[in-house]
DNA sequence: CGAAAACTGTACCGGCGGTACAGGAGGCTG
DNA sequence: CAGCCTCCTGTACCGCCGGTACAGTTTTCG
């Protein structure tokens, strides 16, 4: 029924953010219930426990993630022929928009999930480990493609490549919670530009090369 | 008096490991004082509140944090007399040091902290942003002494460079528990390291440059 | 209209964080 | 040896929260 899906989104609406302010634990149901209206009867119809509501969550911030990335890196491909200026350009993008969220970014749910490990059952780290490879899979074939085309100045493994773009995601939103400056994280995307372009196409001050001359 | 801190001791230790596995909202005073052998009241001496207690946990980690650093980086700068050549070198054995550990990093107490956000009071916020900044401020010191020597490729706000290995090691924690592989974290520092190789000594392929030619 | 979906209301349970307070063991000091 | 201080123990209690149970009510849709 249609209600009763739009009764279910406002909770988890309601309760990512809480939670990503606050962690899992010191969101409470009850703060839930007031701030989306419901009662608690209510709520224990839509999840019967509090490890669903946390699956779900996870499970709409994903599709959500996934749907980000789909369209900054569609667009990017879109406006750049080169894989690697595509990477390039969608890091960039991306660390635009992550510099135009006002508070920075709210935070990470699948770190948020990491924290808590043992605090939850196997189905939920089983969805984290599959987001983490997903990004992992999403990304090296990102890398595999530009290197296709571009040879790597020093040799390093397309799926540690890629898991060095969540890496920085992940560790830059921690870091910039801890200091407090949210311009922390779209700057530390930019610095793994600079080492991804270093990577394929050496020094910045020279030149760009002609990049169809190396085309396979 | 010995005997109290001894008792405190103790509680930190054994609230550490259980923070870092299930979080900290997770971990309840009860379980930690059955663990300990000590009475709630007993606790209560100790600790006031739970806040308190995430505040001493967070300030032994953090000693520890940095007598860590401290060897690590110190033993590299025996073995190296170049600022690179030492920084690089702290990278590979904290790489080593990380990759020995057999069920991978514990987690970060700052992560932790960092999730957690609002649910602690603005002392443990300022503790964190302090220890982010003690971090930049270590590893900016390394980078200016390399920068005084080596000319970067591209040219990168030592700043940004420093929360790089901060951001790195943050973010390698967290993937590595989100895809349950030790090793990835480990494997993310090496990539970072090349990366740090390559922005100041160019391709791995050419032979090494001779140092002292270019120092100041 | 009727059935299923989507709730509300009420009452209750146990665990947990936290308070209050009395008292006791053990060591140090005058 | 007395007395005090540190470091606890024991007991009793409170309120919040997650969760259960279940009966009843409204809303929605075929």
């Amino acid at each position: 029924m249609r209600k009763g899906d739009e009764t279910r989104a406002r909770i988890l609406q309601v309760a990512e953010a809480a939670v990503l302010a606050k962690g899992f634990g010191a969101t409470s149901i009850e703060e839930l219930i007031t701030e989306t209206g419901i009662t608690k009867s209510g709520f224990f119809y839509h999840f019967h426990d509090k490890n669903e509501l946390a699956k779900a969550l996870l499970e709409r911030y994903l599709e959500n993630d996934n749907r980000i990335y789909d369209e900054i890196f569609g667009r990017a491909h879109e406006l750049a022929d080169d894989p690697l200026q595509a990477f390039l350009l969608g890091l960039k993008l991306l660390s635009e928009q992550l510099a135009d969220l006002p508070n920075g970014h709210p935070g990470c749910l699948v770190a948020v999930m990491c924290v808590h490990e043992r605090a939850f059952d196997r189905g939920i780290q089983e969805i984290n480990r599959q987001a983490a490879l997903a990004w992992r899979s999403r990304f090296r074939a990102m890398f595999t493609e530009i290197m296709d085309v571009y040879e790597p100045r020093e040799p390093l493994d397309p799926d540690q490549l890629a898991d060095m773009v969540s890496t920085v995601l992940e560790g830059g939103i921690v870091m910039s919670k801890a200091l407090r400056e949210p311009k922390s994280l779209p700057d530390q995307l930019l610095v793994l530009r600079a080492f991804v372009r270093m990577l394929f196409r050496g020094d910045s001050r020279s030149p760009n090369p002609d990049v169809d001359s190396r085309r396979l």
